[in-house]
DNA sequence: AAGTGGTCTAGACCACAAC
DNA sequence: TTGTGGTCTAGACCACTTA
């Protein structure tokens, strides 16, 4: 292997930083030597340390506390939360999450009618611009440790059957009212992955270089047709998602 | 909405950027103001802007392109590819991926025996430095425009009771090897998310700000014993998971 | 008070891409 | 040749944390 060093100073300082990180010459938990004393180190100015740094910070390998210092973070470590995807049904009708997490939720606002947009009509089968029905959450569990931003797109026209009054009843109880209407309900969910932006970053109190996780659930009726679009997004960090595969 | 200004000016200029972004003032795919023009109408130096638009590279929402310009990432496109997940028998036996990707594997190494990790040990449930066979690749489909990192363990003891000649057998067909012994299969699978070290960056070619989707496939036998470790790291721009719920 | 990171200046020179 | 981004200097002053 030859050792290709970088051109550029920034990336020698910040490949020798994660070399340190992986190997355990700093360990994890462990202050990283300060800006002033790698610039020295490395005979350059601390802007150009700062730069290196950065690269870290956006990889998520060290976590920076102002008037602190520069600490490592743990960067193998397993997820401490696995959070088990699936909905069934108990004996009493009623469904539950397979996750088992209680959740609270601060803010609850009444679900709203909106203009399906592109993604979600696409998503819904439906025309643009069809009227749906909105809700959205920030829900927290285990005193607020826990985040998850909620969104729920359900069209009008899969309530026109029943009282329009359901709209109260909609949620929490989505899958029981969609089930009292005469719906078979199957499930698909779809995950992606996305850096969040600087809102989702303070609402779901996210370090830096962590990445959400983006779990869209798609809920179908017995012949495949769509009857509610509900999104997670979920913090990347610290945490996984379990499915069982057919 | 109060217009809540940040203190920094760089976050100021992030934010411009961004508002832009997402409104529609800088379309998808069009260059952005030069540095030199976005510095003389904040009325700062050319590092503060950099600074500002270093904030948006992170979170994926621009491209830079040397010596061209900045242009704006399409901010909440679908991704263009859904991966189905999941293995089926056949009815000749063979076990197929839901996926129907046929992937081209450029470097073939055969597994090696290694001992296993602390992480390792403790999904597959064996003594921590007990043997395990792993293999790793680098695997692309469609002319090298979809890449994955594939990792591989199983461990020693999994195949005790078959010949040990299976080693040059078991990959690539390592479910049916497996199902040769006898083992009954069932698969789960656990999903993660971070950002990529720059050698993932470059093997993967992935675009600035963008995290990888991380799968680790747990295959258990009958009785819930876990027989084999894979791990699937994908890009997580332009690419969804896809699985059904029980 | 001392040490840390956060922000910013006003330049410089270079590498790359397009005309 | 011109305009773009990439790298870097050598400072400055500020805000925050700890002692």
């Amino acid at each position: 292997m030859p050792s290709e060093k970088p051109q550029a100073r920034y990336k020698a300082i910040a490949a020798h930083l994660q070399r340190g990180i992986l190997d355990g010459t700093y360990p994890a938990g462990q202050p990283l030597p300060s800006e002033e004393i790698l610039a020295k180190q490395f005979g350059v100015s601390r802007p150009t340390v700062r730069q290196g740094i950065a690269e870290l910070r956006a990889a998520g390998l060290v976590e920076v506390m102002m008037g602190r210092g520069m600490f490592v973070r743990s960067p193998h470590a397993r997820p401490s939360l696995t959070v088990p995807r699936g909905v069934r049904q108990a004996d009493d009708g009623r469904y539950v999450e397979a996750d088992g997490i209680r959740w609270d939720t601060p803010d609850e606002p009444g679900p709203v009618r909106v203009d399906a947009t592109l993604a979600v009509a696409e998503l819904l089968r439906i025309p643009v611009g069809d009227p749906v029905l909105f809700r959205e959450a920030l829900r927290m569990a285990d005193r607020g440790r826990l985040r998850q931003l909620y969104r729920a797109y359900v069209p009008l026209s899969v309530l026109a059957d029943g009282d329009l009054g359901e709209r109260a009843s909609l949620f929490p109880h989505l899958y029981e009212t969609l089930s009292g209407l005469g719906y078979e309900l199957h499930f698909t969910e779809y995950v992606r992955t996305r850096m969040p932006l600087p809102e989702q970053v303070a609402a779901l109190r996210l370090p830096e270089g962590v990445p959400v996780l983006v779990v869209v659930r798609l809920t179908l009726d017995g012949a495949g047709r769509p009857l509610a679009l509900e999104e997670f997004h979920w913090p990347g960090d610290d945490l996984e998602l379990k499915y069982g595969l057919a």
